[in-house]
DNA sequence: GTCCAGGGCCGTT
DNA sequence: AACGGCCATGGA
């Protein structure tokens, strides 16, 4: 039976660091904005979406200057779709994206290190509240923006658990629950927080190469833990 | 041309 | 609770 522990192992070994999640800092130093902002909408911008589309919708904010807090939540919504329109959705998603600005401003005043500044589990329920934050995109910002332990489950991973196959069903919150239990018992703190970051990024490049929805099985770093093997 | 991508919501059963 | 349709673009 494969382990969390041994997997991110040999994701590790065979991938090495992957710097994520993606931040042009640079520009946030330019423009004195919070990086952590454009972590947020890029959650967003990325739901069922290639990151190659983001990135378009990324640098069309950046370019008429929107990727900011204020910029958002004043925003007109037909102009902010079409700004980001090659992330496709861009009509649900112009709406979620002002929603959650005029939502860290009327509740938190703008001020994203007071929403950040408060228990995991208080945080997730506020954002699950917010429409168009599912689990993922909330476990996502809380992660990678707040830089908080918790663990990202989305459907590479769930894809993956179901061919080695880990020991737990599929569910979201399964899957996060035995993830979780699994590697807190090795890594504590802010090291746990770095092993959510990574091993997350891990599985996506490794669903991306090896174990695509038609896996290529050959070469697979994870062959020998997996039942699943078939040779494509 | 077809398939798919770093989901989530809503209506129906 | 579970499932299907829907949202939409661009690269493989």
């Amino acid at each position: 039976m494969s382990k969390p522990n041994e997997t991110y192992q040999i994701l590790q070994k065979k991938y090495g660091n992957l710097n994520w999640w993606p931040i042009d800092k640079s520009y946030h130093l330019k423009n004195n904005s919070d990086p952590r902002f454009e972590v947020i909408v890029g959650t967003i911008l990325t739901q069922n979406t290639a990151w190659s589309n983001v990135e378009k919708a990324l640098k069309n904010l950046k370019k008429y200057e929107m990727l900011d807090l204020k910029s958002i939540y004043n925003c007109d919504l037909e102009k902010l779709a079409k700004i980001i329109q090659p992330s496709g959705f861009f009509n649900q998603k112009a709406g979620r994206l002002r929603n959650i600005g005029l939502k860290l401003k009327e509740l938190h005043n703008s001020d994203l290190n007071s929403f950040f500044d408060r228990d995991i589990n208080i945080i997730r329920d506020e954002l699950l509240s917010y429409t168009g934050i599912g689990p993922e995109t909330a476990d996502s910002i809380i992660l990678y923006a707040g830089e908080k332990p918790i663990f990202v489950v989305d459907a590479y991973t769930k894809r993956l658990c179901q061919r080695l196959p880990f020991k737990t069903d599929i569910s979201y919150d399964s899957i996060q629950n035995y993830f979780q239990k699994e590697l807190s018992k090795k890594y504590k703190g802010e090291q746990l927080t770095k092993v959510y970051n990574q091993l997350h990024a891990l599985i996506v490049i490794h669903a991306k190469e090896h174990c695509r929805k038609k896996p290529k099985c050959n070469k697979c770093p994870l062959s020998n833990q997996c039942s699943f093997k078939k040779s494509f």
